[in-house]
RNA sequence: GUCCCCAUCGUCUAGCGGUCUAGGACAUGGCCCUCUCAAGGCUAAAACACGGGUUCGAUUCCCGUUGGGGACGCCA
């Protein structure tokens, strides 16, 4: 790990959850730092990893939702996934390492005791924290629990670690790649507010933060990029590694991103988009845009537009740029972002967009050639903020009399009694006369049904709008009209002369 | 409660001691385009949290206040 010509960052989730904006900026982050120093000739690798040592909420459902989140929004990995779950061997040798040189000692207090402990503190006005007694319990105390199987803990031993090897000074440093924009200042803690941490849990599995240092150490991993809630644990954290004997220039650098905000201030809420990522897919957000959107938040990339592709991006990427307060996570932008993709997207790419994010169904075809689809998509695509906008574009073309569209019920409201002679005579013409509505004959009917004198200009189009598309918005009705089949027209034409009774 | 971090328009940000009557983008208002909704074009309004220093000069550096965030788990 000295040199720095291998440059080696993860990403490590814990499978507990989906991929939520928080989190997927973490993972972009690290992606474009990695693909930045590719770009330079850096043999830089990209590392994930599941922390799923939380044995009771980690799913295979959230660990494959997580992964498919991540290829969808186009991040790629070199190595892994890795599992923790796959580890615990390792874990176990490293805590053997740690024990023997007296750093852990094992605990036989019950949670209900350490929550007992820790909320008499909080009442006492003190910081929570572990008391340490076990680490005073007499030889005799200890055989006597081992004899009877007592379940215990293995924890770190704070004190010692100040004492042995920091040479009883209270304060540890770092150097925070994010936080500290001088290259000489420094993040420090005292470590008396730390107290001595669970490094095994009583199942004899890892908790994160030694899981963390075993897996970092082992993965090689230099750069260590995440949210600042880890800011505390980097503390710990550095412990373990320097009671390892790993320390200096073999320790990963780290640098922590602040947090995503909600509007309000407050943390990202399912109210304020912190949902996970196939859910914006659903909602019709490319792949792109949110890319796009989490790169650029709280700086980070400088004279880039908006809409440039991830490999603009991660050139112009320099984590020395990025933000150190937290920022709001803002939906109108991404909508903003997504707009401008859509609008600079053909045909082709919208439509194979449509089958693989949005299961387009095939409706369309018992209409439609693929040519003339196109057309349709074409039109669609226009001023399309998401790609929902394009499927509900295409309803007005598909949708038959089993269609999901509710706006029969819309359009019953806002038929007044003198748009009874437009809908009569479009039913003379098309249904009872089996005329030909659509395609190159609209121009002509069109006329004829202005000639009517019944309504005029923008009340007389709107009218026709919502008989002919049964919605109030859209594109222009002459192009509808010039590439809808003749059959969807006729279906709505027969439903507005029911709904008018 | 204790410890740590942060602070420019409503939001994301540019600014790294004079270029600041503080720039851009999103959102908002107005106008144009238009049968509608969008998209697009033009335009307007909108910020250096407060108080002390340092300095010839502070948005920029230091300290404090306030406000916000994070951490203090056998969660990660």
């Amino acid at each position: 790990m000295t040199g720095k010509d291998n440059i080696r960052v993860r990403f490590a989730p814990s499978p507990t959850g989906g991929l939520h904006p928080g989190n997927a900026r973490i993972a972009v982050f690290n992606w474009l730092f990695a693909q930045h120093e590719k770009t330079k000739g850096n043999n830089a690798k990209y590392i994930l990893r599941m922390e799923d040592t939380d044995e009771e909420r980690s799913t295979a459902e959230h660990e494959s939702s997580i992964l498919e989140d991540l290829k969808w929004l186009g991040i790629t990995w070199d190595e892994g996934p890795f599992r923790q779950s796959d580890r615990t061997k390792r874990y176990r040798e490293v805590a053997d390492v740690l024990f023997n040189k007296g750093f852990l000692y094992r605990c036989y207090c019950t949670e209900e005791e350490c929550a007992q402990e820790r909320a008499a503190q909080i009442k006492a006005s003190k910081p929570p924290r572990y008391s340490g007694k076990c680490k005073k319990l007499t030889n005799e105390q200890k055989i006597d629990n081992d004899k009877n199987k007592t379940p215990y803990t293995l924890r770190f031993d704070v004190e010692k670690f100040i004492n042995d090897i920091n040479d009883g000074n209270d304060q540890l440093s770092y150097h925070d790649l994010i936080k500290n924009r001088e290259a000489t200042s420094m993040m420090s803690n005292p470590l008396k507010v730390i107290g001595d941490f669970v490094v095994i849990k009583q199942s004899g599995t890892p908790t994160y933060n030694f899981a963390v240092v075993v897996d970092d150490i082992d993965m090689k991993i230099t750069h260590v990029f995440r949210g600042e809630d880890h800011v505390s644990n980097t503390f710990r954290q550095l412990m373990i590694f320097i009671a390892l004997d790993v320390k200096g220039g073999d320790l990963p650098k780290y640098g922590h991103l602040p947090m995503l905000l909600a509007p309000d201030k407050t943390k990202l809420s399912k109210r304020s988009g912190g949902v996970p990522i196939h859910e914006y897919k659903e909602m019709g957000f490319l792949a792109e845009a949110m890319f796009n959107h989490l790169a650029l938040l709280g700086g980070g990339i400088k004279g880039v537009e908006e809409t440039d592709n991830k490999n603009t991006l991660a050139k112009a990427f320099d984590y020395k740029d990025t933000a150190s307060s937290a920022c709001v996570y803002d939906i109108e932008k991404l909508k903003h972002i997504n707009t401008k993709i859509i609008q600079k997207l053909n045909e082709e790419d919208v439509f194979r967009l449509l089958t693989s994010d949005l299961n387009l169904n095939d409706n369309w075809k018992k209409y439609y050639s693929r040519e003339l689809f196109a057309k349709i998509i074409s039109l669609a695509k226009n001023g399309a903020r998401l790609l929902t906008d394009v499927i509900g574009t295409i309803k007005i073309f598909t949708a038959g009399r089993s269609d999901d569209l509710p706006l029969n019920e819309r359009a019953s409201l806002d038929f007044k009694p003198e748009q009874k002679a437009i809908v009569d005579y479009l039913h003379k013409e098309f249904v009872v006369s089996k005329k030909q509505l659509s395609g190159p004959t609209w121009k002509e009917t069109k006329e004829k049904i202005i000639s009517l004198g019944v309504l005029s200009g923008g009340k007389l189009f709107k009218t026709l709008r919502l008989i002919l598309t049964e919605r109030t918005d859209g594109p222009p009705l002459d192009e509808i009209m010039l590439l809808i089949n003749n059959d969807v027209v006729v279906e709505r034409i027969k439903k507005a002369r029911q709904i008018e009774g």
